[in-house]
DNA sequence: GAGTGGTCTAGACCACATA
DNA sequence: ATGTGGTCTAGACCACTCA
């Protein structure tokens, strides 16, 4: 029994111990938007492999800390970028503060794996609009708009991509919706989507899906996905939680 | 300019490619609970280094299509569990559905990261109540709640755990709760809370923070961090949206 | 073109679960 | 005791940004 009363049972892995000092550094000696060192000093600063250095960084990027882009550096992130989850039918038929960019626009089949919540036969057409939501010049989310086209039949296969999106949703718009349902869940985005976020393929996102109903059914549904690093969901009619409250 | 006509632009990474791969092998080879084969066959079978193969196993775990276990193995995974996230004061003063684990019941100095949130003093005393939640004898999250000192005073500190949790709710209960206020963001789990969640440090998790109002102040916040790779916060009184509506 | 983060490799050892 | 996933290393090359 030569057992030394060593107290550090932890032995909590060497990335864990990296991101406590990190994130110290980060907030004593950094400010917003201030350059990091590159990962190869860093890692040789504190003698771990760049490997092990990353998985720290990744964490704290994943928390909103820190962001990084390939070819320019890493800087220290400020605060998350609130998103508005209405309890309404807020964020598709109207307008919200914040810059957004139609990306495009079709009618197709609707994706396998949406049918079932849509209430519509597997290989349904379906309209798809879909925009991207920017905050400061960053893209933040994708949202995507299916309606099916039983609901708003009268859409020309023809017409360009605006034109085509707008009359969708002045269609949706004259609908009265009856009421949603709505999860969050977290998922990683596909290669087109990732670029439209300017991030690799396979980042995290937070994935609303929300389903809209009029006349007993579902009308619409919306899959928005938002970048997890740099967005908060806020809920409720009131200001975001600990957002500028400090006097 | 002896550019051939290559369609392929895309030059997606490997490990993106491998995850599309063992998506379809999921989906058309095996069911839910079964064992995948280890990390080492599965690398040297699709000739990739074991470390390309993790990178794609973790986005799966992220999205909730595999567990992976220390020692045990990955299973592929069933749907997520869904937590249902009410508009009232749901959660915490009342009773759930679900088993619940009283973690502990303490009283302390306010963590400094929250004293702005519940509007107190920066070192001043809060009681802590924290319990866990599981789903079929899996822990899924974690919920944290926070109450000031001022607002339940008379809660001796010689009590055991159990019984000052209660003595906390009971108070809280007896309040008049006004409103309440909710954000959703994505964070990384502690390695206490990694513990109780069963997961390494750094795993992604859903933090809900709630912050409830009463007497135009806030009366108490609430913490949750679910795990990110089995859980999907429902909202809105109706049932969850895709799950088992299929006649 | 220099410097950055992103991808990928081929190993090694450790902590844990299970039988 | 065996086999699993978890951690860590020391390299290499690629894709991108920016001056």
């Amino acid at each position: 029994m030569a057992t030394t009363a060593t107290v550090e049972v932890a032995a909590e892995p060497k990335y864990w111990h990296l991101r406590t000092v990190l994130v110290q550094a980060i907030e004593s000696e950094f400010t917003t938007g201030q350059t990091l060192p590159n990962e190869r000093d860093l890692s040789a600063r504190f003698g771990v492999a760049r490997a092990t250095l990353r998985q720290a960084l990744e964490q704290l990027e994943l928390e909103g800390r820190l962001h990084r882009r390939r070819g320019a550096g890493t800087v220290v992130a400020g605060p998350r970028v609130d998103i508005t989850i209405g309890t309404h039918d807020e964020g598709w038929p109207g307008v919200e503060p914040g810059d957004r960019d139609l990306v495009d626009g079709t009618t197709a089949a609707v994706p396998g794996r949406l049918a079932a919540q849509l209430g519509v036969r597997p290989r349904a057409m379906v309209h798809r609009v879909r925009r991207r939501q920017l905050s400061m010049r960053q893209p933040v989310g994708i949202e995507c708009l299916y309606v099916p086209r039983a609901v708003v039949p009268r859409v020309p296969e023809l017409l360009g991509d605006n034109r085509r999106a707008a009359l969708v949703l002045r269609h949706l718009r004259n609908n009265t919706l009856e009421g949603l349902t709505r999860s969050v869940e977290v998922g990683v985005a596909e290669p087109e989507e990732a670029r439209l976020l300017e991030r690799p393929p396979g980042t995290a996102v937070l994935v609303v899906t929300t389903a809209y109903t009029a006349g007993g059914r579902t009308a619409a549904l919306a899959v928005a996905t938002y970048r997890a690093d740099t967005c908060r969901l806020a809920f409720g009619e009131d200001a975001p939680i600990g957002a500028r409250s400090a006097s």
